[in-house]
Order: structure tokens, then sequence, then C-alpha cells
DNA sequence: ATATCATTCCAATACTCTTTAGATTGTCAG
DNA sequence: CTGACAATCTAAAGAGTATTGGAATGATAT
């Protein structure tokens, strides 16, 4: 190999986008990107970290062109900068699933059973929800609702389910979801449910898994 | 977010992997690696850096679990540990590629033409070099054409490119390809071939990338 | 203008990663 | 068993990253 320089080059630029995800807390910040276009503030809440580490680790990515920025009066809402970011993201939690065994041994710690679905339950769900045989419930906050959200689901963010739960059927199977796998609102909000006596169950299942299965997204 | 230790966790073991995407060296080797197994030494020749250093991202990159080891006698040789840690690595590559204006510029610099292939002439391309009408040659080292290569192509290492020309036919178009567009060995061989009057072109495309669109590969 | 609010910039600290050198392990050949 | 060789381990210096607090920017409302 003769030339060696521009073979650096382009390997150290993709390092860029390496690096970038290489940090925890900016894989957080990216899933709850991957929910939709979200302000500093409300992605450091979320996340909850300082708004200054947050702005600090955001400005990584957007350094990294995975993420991109627009000004909303006086806040600066930042969003990913294609599909192709989220595909990324997914590509890479399912590398860390399949690979990483201490990962499958947290993921089933935290989740009895692993209620993923298989493409044949997934628009089998649709259809049972579509007859409305189960109420399919999205239990993020409502932005990330409005954002876009699956068919047939409607918002009941978990911060307001306890107060709302006369919306619900009592004698109908409920599925709840939230922002993939790795969030815990939907696990929350089955826990909450079941205490109180509704047939309840958690579908890991996120948006973004569910639009890369090339299913449609309501928005 | 009531539960926090356990979603922590999570991101944190995803960033392992993050981790490991994080250094030009690493990747380098991983897309040596993406031409399929082969040994420390030869590794850390080919990429052209000290043998301990070789093992120490090589150790990296096999706590992240994207690598393998096997011991063939007196040596390790590495693999990746799956076809999706192949698809991680073309995904990485492609948003940084598209993201990157500066990674796009580098390529353009190195490559006067970035002749990548559509979907079509990719097919095209092969009927061709079943028809006889183009040579395509593989200038990898021999190692990596019988690890897999294209279809109806012929080995002929760019090392030993020189000396072996009268293989060559004069008068027919000759396509070269190697690692893929950050590899610049067919890069060199085009070049030389000019330089003795052959009509040839580089394909920027290697194994991996073909692999990705579904076609075939022989081994 | 002035005050306010969201966000970013700057600087300093603690921490982690990269790289090199030297010693060590494990395998094969004689 | 001994020597040769591939690869890894350990330790230490240098380089880079994460996090925090205080100052600065830029848009908006009074």
């Amino acid at each position: 190999m003769q030339i060696q320089k521009p073979k650096d080059l382009l390997f150290e630029q993709v390092a860029r986008v390496g690096k970038a995800l290489a940090s925890p807390k900016r894989l957080e910040l990216l899933e709850l990107l991957s929910q939709g276009e979200n302000t500093v503030e409300a992605l450091a809440t979320e996340a909850a970290i300082d708004i200054k580490l947050a702005s600090a680790h955001l400005k990584v990515l957007r350094e990294a062109r995975l993420v991109e920025t627009r000004r909303e009066g006086r806040f600066i809402a930042y969003r990913l900068s294609g599909e192709d970011v989220t595909s990324l993201w997914l590509n890479l939690r399912s590398v860390a699933e399949q690979h990483l065994v201490e990962l499958r041994v947290a993921l089933e710690q935290i989740f009895a059973a692993p209620e993923r679905l298989s493409p044949e339950s997934r628009t089998g769900l649709l259809e049972k929800a579509r007859r409305g045989e189960v109420i399919v419930i999205d239990v993020r906050p409502e932005v990330e609702f409005r954002a876009g959200h699956l068919p047939c689901a409607r918002s009941l963010p978990l911060a307001e389910l306890e107060r709302r739960l006369a919306e619900l059927p009592a004698d109908k199977e409920i599925v709840a979801y939230c922002r993939g796998p790795f969030c815990l609102l939907s696990d929350e909000a089955v826990r909450l449910l079941r205490e109180r006596g509704f047939k309840a169950h958690r579908m890991t299942d996120g948006v973004a898994e569910w639009a890369a299965e090339g299913l449609p997204i309501e928005a």
C-alpha cells in the first residue's frame, strides 16, 4: 500500500461518527431523538442529565452530523439528520443485543417475558386493534405521540395514566408500547394497569422498530 | 422515569460496541476482517501498524464481541462474529459518507470518478463478464480472493500485477476491484494498467458491498 | 432599552483511551 | 528439553474525553 495518508483520513472521518456512538448518554439522546424532534431542555429532562451536559453531548452528535438543529423561537430543536441515522442506531443496538451476553441478561432481568413481536403478530395486532378487539395505548409523552405513532393507537402518557384509567375498558386486552425495547415507560404502565385489575401487556417495539419493518406510521 | 439504574446499564452495554467503533485503526481492522478471517500479523502488516498495537485493538473488538478468535497452530485467526457485524460496518460507513461533507470531499479527491455501480449496472457487469466481454480482476491478496470473490473474477493481486501483465488481453475492457470504496488497491492497479496501455476501470464495490446487495459470491 | 429565558462557550478537573517498551504465555520443530 | 515464533499481558507516558461551574450569546417580552 503505497499511498498512506488519504486512507487514514477516510477511516478517521468514519471514526468521528463512531466516537459519537461511544457514550451511553449520547446513545440515550439518540434514542429519544428517534422518537422525533425535541428541545435541549426536554431531552435533558428525559435523560435525567444537566442541560449543559446535554448541550455538550448534542454538540458532539451535531459535529458528527448525526443530528441537525432548527431554531424555534427561544428554543432550539434537535432532530436526527436522516432515516439512515435511525437505522444505524437500530443496527448498533441489535448487534449489541445479539453479541453481548451481558446485555441480553440485563434485558431479561428487566422484562420477565421479552414480548417481542414476530412479523405475523405485528400485522395481527394491527388487525385486532382495527376490529376493536384490543386497545393499543401509546404511553410516551404526547409530543412524541404527535410526531408519529402506531395506527389505531391512542395517546395515554404514563404521567396521566393513573387519573385517566376510566377511559380504558376493564374487559378488553390492553397493549402498551413506548419508545422501544430500551424504554421502561410501557413496563411501568403495564405494572400499574395490572395492579388495578386490567388485562395489560407490553409490546417492546417502538415506532422506529415498527417503521423499520416497513409497517405504517400515522402522524 | 422512576427506574434509573437498569436503563443506564442498557445504554452502557451498547456504548461498549460504540466505543469499539470509535478508533480509525479498529475500523481499518474491521474492514480488513470483512474480507475474511486473518491472523494478527497479517492484519498488522496490512494496516501498517505494530503487532502489539494491532493485538490491543483486536482485544477491544473482541471484548465488544464484534470479532471472534480461533487458534490455528501457532497463529491466531480473527474473524467477524456475524453477518450483522458486516452490515453494521457498512451502515456506519454509509452514514459517514452521506453526512460528512469532509468524507465525500476526501473520497472525490482520491477517485476522480467515483465509479459506484447502480443495481442495474452491477448485474449488467456480471452478464458482460460471463459473456467474456470484460475481464474482472480481483487485485486483493490471494488469501482474501479465496475467502470469497465475485463470480467470473480472476485473482491478480496488485503485488503480482506487473509481472503477470501478459495474462491480460490488451483489447478488452478490464474492471478491477478490491476491498471496497475505502481501499486503494484497485486504484493503484488501474493506474498501472492504463500506463501500460490497457483499457482499465475501477469498480469501487468490494465483496461485502456486493453481498449486501444480495448478489452472489463464490468461495 | 432591560430583563428573561434557552442555549452555548470557556476553562479546569478528573477520568479514560492510545501507544510504546519489556516481560510472559503458549505452540511447534528439532 | 530447548529454541524460535506468534500473540498477549503489564506498566507507564501522552493524548483525548466527560463533567461541572461561571460567563456569554441570541431571541423574546415588557
